[in-house]
DNA sequence: ACATTTTATCTTGCATGCAAGATAATGAAT
DNA sequence: ATTCATTATCTTGCATGCAAGATAAAATGT
């Protein structure tokens, strides 16, 4: 199939169509909560993680520091994280979720699995096997 | 593998992920041009399609009627589009390439191909099969 | 014909997404 | 110690991304 003329075989074109389902997906999931899907995203991680620094959230989200710098503004103004200054090294933006914070970081963890099977009904569990780990090794 | 605990089985984490990489892939093979990721997608696909209405491409590049004004306001703006109102249906705004809209969107269409070949390098002939099949069913 | 509903597009407001550059603190080199 | 490079974060400016609602034209119902 000849991509130049077919855009659906554009692989830029078909990652970012399926990811805008797939945010719209988790956004659905979530929404209830209060919070836009790439808030939940980094609440939910920071929930996982424990704490972390601002830059560190932002590359498992695939944030760069601009934009996490803005995510985290909204989750503190919201009373969800709080930021502290490491005491190591005064450069970093140590990250910790209030208790208000861990009560929803674990709501939407919740909600994370099954969301994942609504998303993903209709393939098998060796499908979603195999994609996952083409979405991994690009 | 539990998701609760490991947001890199999440599929949205995942798609999320995929998706930004490729568009900075795309928007690299394409930057010389002058043209943001989303605006060369749009006019490649209007190259492709030859004239069509604001809608139809918003639903092509999955953006949704307000992202798609601002999109097409910026490539009038370049000179590489024009809006004319159907004549059948007044509602309808027909876009139209103009000449040099037509002579970049084939630029960026001779680009496509290379770009995925680059992003997608390491894979066989088969995984891609798969994974677009995937992508398209989601 | 007239009122109602639907459709296509645009507007507004706010949240990402990111390039470029500012700021401040740390680390390395001399 | 002082200079230089590096690092972590933030700021600014502009381009998406999208919910909600406005506007105008077309289709539908009575």
């Amino acid at each position: 199939m000849d991509i130049s003329k077919h855009p659906n075989e554009c692989i830029f074109h078909l990652l970012t169509r399926a990811a805008r389902r797939g945010g719209r997906a988790f956004k659905a999931a979530i929404e209830d909560l209060g919070l836009t899907a790439v808030q939940g995203r980094v609440l939910n991680l920071l929930w996982v993680m424990g704490d972390a620094r601002a830059t560190e959230l932002g590359e498992q989200v695939e944030l760069d520091s601009a934009t996490i710098t803005g995510v985290l503004d909204r989750l503190a103004v919201l009373g969800l994280i709080e930021r502290r200054q490491d005491e190591n090294d005064r450069r970093v933006a140590r990250i910790f979720l209030t208790p208000a914070g861990n009560e929803l970081g674990q709501k939407i963890n919740d909600r994370v699995v099954p969301a994942n099977e609504a998303f993903l009904d209709g393939m098998t569990e060796n499908e979603v096997a195999a994609l996952k780990k083409f979405l991994k090794q690009l």
